[in-house]
DNA sequence: AGATAATTAGACTGACATGTCAGTCTAATG
DNA sequence: CATTAGACTGACATGTCAGTCTAATTATCT
């Protein structure tokens, strides 16, 4: 077996792993059972559990980062809200092709150690000033309205974040992606309440 | 010192500690050097490492639990917008309380091990189905429009979490609970939109 | 074919965390 | 003063697992 194959190999059997047990629950031997090699083979590919671990989270945050592009306007740009939809359906779509990945990000990244977190940490803060951003172009351009965008685009993130989550889990109950998609945007957009009855009412 | 403080003593050493370096670098070791007691002593008062997390970790839901109202319409009853409102509120307030419990929710909790992923796994889906009951009873009074209610109630939710973890960071940079609650029940409600123009474009 | 290099197997070692248990200490009681 | 209850101690036995090492095997080159 070409180095490259092994090193993947030992890759995808420690992500298989990694999701079945998690990371701390998946022992080096663990791993080169499923991978079918000896242990010291391990060792010539990989430094320790941590570099390998760190090789599949870091081709999961790379490949998140380049799904997502930043809207903006220009002539040969489709429209924004365009442009949203289908950086959706990309992290969507990503996450559901390699689903184990995914939640590695979702279940076992988080807590894992001070590094790693201020790695998710960072992530996540790049989102967020990414749905920022898009919001306050919207408002430049009149089709987004005023609000503390900085919290909206938290309270985005964190729901997208819970929608991937959902998607990702082996017994998958969601709708289709792009009826998804649909739905969040009208959400987004609209909101929730009806045209037809004024409900805010203040208390006190 | 008495057996209860005693317990309560160990019960916050082992909180600090798990906030500081999560569960799988705390040792027991770790926990009795920061509570001041002799190694045997923390075998009095819990059976093992696993015992004592699950006794913080179970003391945050139930509080959680506790917090939260089902949202009803009732003479006695405040309006419902009031009664979510106070909802957050008290969720919010309970984390900032006391934020390295929530930090464990948060952070530490998450990937543990099968069975704390399904109490997680069981408690969001508990607060998730209360927000779809909330806009289900919505939707009934006319004062919210139809959706899929399933989804939006998941959004929300991992918005709220979201929020939640930010304002239980150390260096929490967010607004005031109050002023957070009244921009997403306002967002929630009313959307991103701006009423002045149609932004609804549809691709393909 | 024979020599040489690369790779692999898996037994072994050392570090470290856990949980136990025989014994100590303190304060209350007889 | 003697005894007892029980909270507390810490040395130690046990188990686990990461990472190393050597011998065997396989592949590559001359």
């Amino acid at each position: 077996m070409l180095p490259e194959e092994r090193r993947l190999s030992i890759l995808n059997a420690a992500k298989e792993m990694f999701a079945i047990n998690g990371y701390h629950d998946t022992s080096i031997s663990d791993i080169i059972k499923r991978a079918d090699i000896a242990r010291g083979t391990f060792y010539l590919y990989f430094k320790d559990k941590r570099e390998i671990f760190d090789a599949l989270f870091d081709q999961l945050l790379q490949k998140i980062n380049e799904s997502l592009m930043r809207v903006t306007i220009a002539p040969d740009q489709k429209p924004p809200l365009d442009q949203i939809a289908e950086n959706l359906h990309r992290i969507f779509q990503l996450a559901m092709n390699d689903p184990e990945l995914a939640r590695i990000l979702f279940r076992h990244a988080p807590g894992l150690d001070s590094i790693t977190d201020q790695k998710i940490e960072g992530f996540y803060n790049k989102i967020a000033s990414l749905v920022e951003g898009a919001l306050v172009l919207g408002e430049k351009m009149n089709i987004v309205k005023k609000g503390d965008f900085k919290l909206i685009s938290i309270f985005i993130t964190g729901g997208v974040k819970e929608i991937m989550d959902r998607i990702t889990r082996p017994e998958n109950h969601m709708p289709q992606i792009d009826k998804i998609i649909k739905e969040l945007i009208d959400f987004n957009l609209q909101g929730l309440a009806s045209g037809t009855a004024d409900i805010v009412q203040t208390q006190e």
